[in-house]
DNA sequence: GACTCGAGTTTGAATTTTCTAACAAAGATT
DNA sequence: AATCTTTGTTAGAAAATTCAAACTCGAGTC
């Protein structure tokens, strides 16, 4: 379904290419002391004159102090974006590798993209998700294991029954434990 | 984490906005007998000299039978993608509303970005998985019920203690008719 | 047939992000 | 200090997507 969306009109949102570089800037200044244009060009795989033009922009938005051949830093908006993404990325990155089981590289790169698709409210409730399904007494690891098994070969009853008769022994221990505080 | 992804050099490969059109041109042809620029500019939230030029450049490329005053079909080839960007989006679109209790507006919007970024594995994953939640003997509608509940309260002993016990004995009976087949 | 009106197109321009080529500054090295 | 290398910047251009203004086509209507 394509939706009419309506577009934020004139106002100064970030675009995801700007969320992208403020994005890598937090990520190098987590490991290094100094923020280079060379570093945020090698991390984004552009040049540096690329690079050079998004610093501009953004210092003149505000996320960044920039001056011409100084050294970066994100202004505490500009950290705060940094951060969020970073958030937003580490969580997508482990919904698709480790519950869907998409490879690493691939996992990342859709990561990478989903990042700025989807809102913070979205992303919370996605981290509850994985939570409990890592909390619940009904689920937890045997369960996510029982799910790799039906995505790769569908489901197969006798499979499924003797999976289900083991988690009957599991259940039945959880639920003691959790009465027996 | 920012990730250098190989840029796809010169190859045709079709950008988000190409896609976006695609489906829109595949949507309104499941309504309506013909497609008219103007239905696509309204649907995708563009003026009509927008689409007149997205409809050349689709055209060169092979995607849609595009003639000057002529209304537009697709090929098999943009027929597929329309297709499979749609199934994308309805896809996603549930996950978001149904498991993870987006508000509808929301997941539309959010489906309508993600399904450009998620490769067809990733989706059928998802597919198998929420095919996975509804059909296992262990989680099924009233895990998710108990999902929605911790989403919004967060971790309470005795409310899950309480669903436990329940869980018990609507897991017992499944067992049993799993049994005695 | 001439007119009108909605649908579609052309033209030219703006924006965003990127690049290459050429230039400039900073830091090392001798 | 003079030079070399690395790092960073400017300038100019390209691709993609969009728009507004002006023009054209086609289908009726008088």
């Amino acid at each position: 379904m394509v939706t009419a969306a309506k577009k934020e009109s004139k106002n100064r949102t970030l675009t995801p290419a700007m969320e992208d570089y403020l994005e890598a800037i937090y990520e190098i200044g987590l490991e290094k002391r100094i923020v280079r244009v060379k570093d945020i060009a090698a991390k984004m795989d552009v040049k540096m004159p690329t690079v050079t033009s998004m610093l501009k922009n953004l210092g003149a938005r505000g996320y960044i102090n920039y001056e011409k051949y100084g050294y970066v830093d994100l202004t505490g908006e500009g950290e705060n974006v940094g951060r969020e993404i970073c958030r937003k990325h580490g969580v997508l990155y482990r919904f698709l590798k480790d519950i869907l089981n998409v490879d690493p590289k691939t996992a990342d790169e859709e990561a990478c993209k989903m990042e700025h698709t989807l809102g913070s409210p979205t992303l919370d409730s996605l981290i509850k998700f994985m939570e409990f399904i890592q909390t619940c007494p009904r689920t937890g690891s045997s369960w996510l294991e029982h799910f790799q098994e039906f995505r790769e070969h569908g489901r197969t009853p006798e499979k499924c029954e003797e999976r289900t008769e083991n988690f009957a022994i599991e259940f039945k221990e959880r639920v003691d434990s959790l009465k027996g505080h």
